[in-house]
DNA sequence: GCCTTATCTTGCCAGTGACAAGATCATCCG
DNA sequence: CGGATGATCTTGTCACTGGCAAGATAAGGC
């Protein structure tokens, strides 16, 4: 065999994504650190150097990738929802728990951290997109801006604390169980059809 | 002058804290750092093992006096509102969001962070009084469980977002407004006093 | 075929958390 | 009063981390 792996890996930007994708979800982002996902990436430590300057700006291409990867995620509720515009926001709100509780981690990045570079390109973009997304559907629903503030706090809110498991009764039920009762609380603060 | 400090603090424990908490707003979750805590009081790298262990064990100690200070938080809202049970939940909400706000460093540890040992008896106390406290408000309002639920998600999604700056419409608010605007938008999940 | 450039490696430095061993002090018990 | 015990704090060391510098290797342009 040998093959010793080529002195150029191909694709190592991608692939120090994925290790950086591993070792976040297993290590959680207080315990990341930039050697061991290089090490996973089986090169040395200072290769992420060249590709993304430093482990803030690895940190911050992965949020973006989590951003694109959480839009996906409600888009899969959604193709799977009736297509009016309430049970698209209601499958789009699954989809945004959904996330949070497959990639507890990587919610965190996006979330609840001061490691990425928020004001990077390819991330406020991926981000902006995702906020995008939830006001046209709220708009869609004929709901204005605080309507829309209303569904992502909510939704927001049980994705962290379900994700956090600060909430053992809820993120305990069976999934189909579990579905419904976010249902019924989302439901609480949609845009009211009439009056 | 020289008073060359003591061999012995005095209250080493309390100073830790408070040198802890001072580095927490000051560097975030992330960068902290336990060599940096003690050097703020004045004190050896290695004294704070003495009585907290480790690193985890500081930040535990420190996200329980973070929860205590976080009901304090609501206790002077409920202060300052009407006496009826629907502008008490209100208030402690405003509390809550309050708390992150000015703390958010602090309000990640507590809750969007791995760090602390949260099965510490201390801390657990101190956390699930919080959480008692807001059962009881739904339930003297006649609401149960799911709407707890609700209230928690919702008042806890705008506080994660407000203090991460990422609603910047509803943060950049002056205080009265933004107050205004809050109590509009949890009054719209809160249990409805008749059928 | 040579030279430039991008990619990757090795080696180094300061800073970190944990641990061990020693120094200092407070308190208890005779 | 005084010696012993234990708590508190310091110094020194270790493995590990991120960032930088210098060199090795490969790819591509001329």
């Amino acid at each position: 065999m040998t093959t010793p792996r080529p002195y150029h890996h191909g694709d190592l930007h991608a692939a120090l994504i994925a290790a950086a994708e591993a070792e976040l979800a297993a290590k959680g982002v207080e315990g990341f650190s930039l050697r061991q996902v290089a090490k996973r990436a089986g090169v040395s430590h200072a290769a992420p150097a060249h590709h993304f300057g430093d482990a803030r700006g690895l940190l911050t291409a992965l949020a973006a990738h989590g951003f694109r990867r959480f839009l996906a995620a409600q888009s899969l509720r959604e193709g799977r929802a009736a297509s009016d515009a309430r049970s698209q926001l209601l499958a789009a709100g699954l989809g945004y728990v959904d996330f949070a509780f497959a990639h507890p981690a990587l919610f965190r990045l996006m979330f609840s951290s001061t490691h990425p570079h928020f004001a990077d390109p390819d991330l406020a973009d991926a981000s902006e997109a995702a906020y995008r997304h939830l006001s046209e559907q709220v708009a869609a629903l004929g709901g204005d801006t605080a309507d829309a503030a209303a569904v992502w706090s909510l939704a927001h809110g049980l994705a962290d604390l379900l994700s956090a498991g600060r909430m053992p009764d809820l993120g305990g039920l069976p999934p189909d169980q579990r579905d419904r009762a976010l249902v019924a609380l989302m439901a609480r603060v949609l845009p009211r059809p009439k009056g």
